[in-house]
DNA sequence: TGCAACTAATATGCATTTCATATAAACCGT
DNA sequence: ACGGTTTATATGAAATGCATATTAGTTGCA
């Protein structure tokens, strides 16, 4: 079957008469009646009773005709969808954030481009920084928003993926609001030895466990897990009620009831948020994402929008 | 556009692969590769990315593959719900029928129809006799259960109908229960004569009507029109106030509380309730529906299986 | 009843499209 | 570097679609 051939049938209906519909269509007569005629064999039904003088939609043509007009309507509608995805209005775009990001100011950013796109539909995925890289390269999401260190880079399995860095966050540090930080902030990084200190356990994201434990190795502070947890409401659960403090990289915060937060001195190397994404991934959804990242940031911090063309490989 | 581009599409993105989509096509590469060329141009975007060894789709290649498999798919539905529409399994049938048709066996037969045709979707329209030869003329309606008499006839405003007799439904007295003839029904007409009667509504119903008022006359009797509705419901509820007597054409009722049926003594020329429809009409449906109507009557009256094939002319 | 008009079907030839064969060009693994 | 593999291009043949000319049946009117 051919959409010509419907075309064609529609408008003989919509005339019933051939030469007319013919005009329509700029063709003549004698194809347009062969042509129904092949329509009519292929179907094996007769979509029109006609006279050598008159012609009528036979009934179950009239059936036809509606399936071939709605059948028409969503071919247009086929290529005007794909199109819109094309121009990066509609369409679906996956993307990967931590479990802590929405502690962050990240919900603002996807709100603008929500705002910007309201056609696109967003599916958000919460994943540690090594599961976003392998969502990336198994195609599950279409870009990331990864936790990463200079030191340690990002775990990767396969394949380059382009990166830019859009936040450097501050270490905070999360105490119960009975704790004495709640009042005295601490002004040296010793005070935090032996404090009970609440653990994102590393299978829930290896990069920041890591850091975590080389920055306290580092400044040579004594660590004292009480405990561990694989989900940040969890960890704040623990520290509201009092079981220990923990430390978050944020560069803002809806603290909930029960905890107090407080930046802390200066921790290098500086963890960095970076948006990460396939080079070889074309849409245009996904330029657009990147985009409106990009001058979300810009007014905001320029240092921010330093790129970084870094393929990042396999470790 | 093309279904059969479309289809060659699909193939590719099946098998990723121009010569084995070629083959699985029943054709070679080269003109494949050219269609989908074509395909690619007439859309204004790429679908696939082929290096001179390996095909992948474009991200654009898999929104569009999710249409064109979607319209494939509709259309060959399309074609297959015409399909059962011809062969009468599935579709739409209007009829039309008289408002009192509730109280006769004509629910059960319609019953019997869509129990086994469950597929139709069935339209009832509740119109007077006149009403459907109108409708059916119009195409409001696919076939109409007129009431007539061999003396009127049928109004018809234009063209022939065929006609086939159902059921010769004898007159019922309808009383309040109340009534005297509630206990004792009438043995004779003439005890009919100068009962307060509730008449349809000329407007509902011209057939009916005039052979009331015929009825009356041909038989000698005094009618004393009490009270005027234009539907069975309200009629009912008047003779069952205690407001009057009334006569309807009907096989069987369930009469409602608070009245009580009895046949009346021969009333010549008997009523009679005609299936209608165009012969034009070659929807296999109603074929369906006449055949089964035939049917159901079969065993139950042989006699009311009498064909007619009179057209009836504008009166 | 017969003629003129109108309309769909058929016949025929040409133009376009689609396909197959042959070949070229690029890529991959050895 | 080379052979195998795969897509793209070139070219001719077959099929399809279209236009012109003609036929045949129907309707309306004289």
């Amino acid at each position: 079957m051919d959409l010509k051939r419907l075309r064609y049938f529609v408008t003989v209906a919509d005339e019933l008469h051939f030469g007319r519909a013919a005009k329509k269509l700029g063709m003549t007569q004698p194809p347009l009646s062969q042509q129904i005629q092949l329509l009519e064999n292929e179907l094996g039904m007769r979509l029109f009773h006609r006279t050598r003088r008159h012609v009528e939609l036979s009934s179950i043509g009239k059936v036809f005709l509606a399936e071939a007009r709605s059948l028409l309507k969503q071919s247009e509608e086929a290529v005007a969808r794909t199109r819109r995805v094309q121009r990066g209005e509609a369409g679906r775009l996956s993307i990967g954030w931590m479990p802590w990001s929405i502690l962050t100011p990240l919900p603002y950013i996807i709100r603008e481009f929500c705002h910007r796109f309201p056609e696109v539909h967003l599916d958000v995925h919460s994943l540690s920084a090594e599961g976003q890289v392998d969502a990336l390269n198994e195609g599950t999401i279409d870009a990331g928003f990864v936790l990463w260190t200079s030191d340690f880079g990002l775990p990767s399995r396969s394949g380059r993926l382009k990166t830019e860095i859009i936040m450097r966050p501050p270490l905070v540090l999360v105490a119960p609001d009975s704790h004495r930080f709640a009042s005295h902030a601490p002004l040296e990084l010793a005070e935090l030895a032996n404090q009970p200190y609440i653990l994102f356990k590393r299978e829930s994201g290896q990069v920041f466990y890591d850091y975590v434990i080389s920055f306290y190795q580092r400044n040579g502070i004594q660590l004292n897990i009480r405990h561990e947890a694989d989900h940040p409401s969890t960890v704040l659960g623990l520290v509201a009620a009092g079981l220990g403090i923990t430390l978050l990289p944020l560069t803002s915060m809806h603290a909930p009831p029960g905890v107090v937060c407080c930046e802390l001195p200066a921790a290098s190397p500086r963890l960095e948020i970076a948006l990460t994404w396939r080079p070889q991934n074309d849409s245009t959804l996904l330029a657009n994402f990147t985009e409106t990242i990009r001058e979300y940031q810009r007014p905001k911090d320029a240092a921010m929008d330093k790129k970084t063309e870094n393929g990042l490989k396999a470790g």
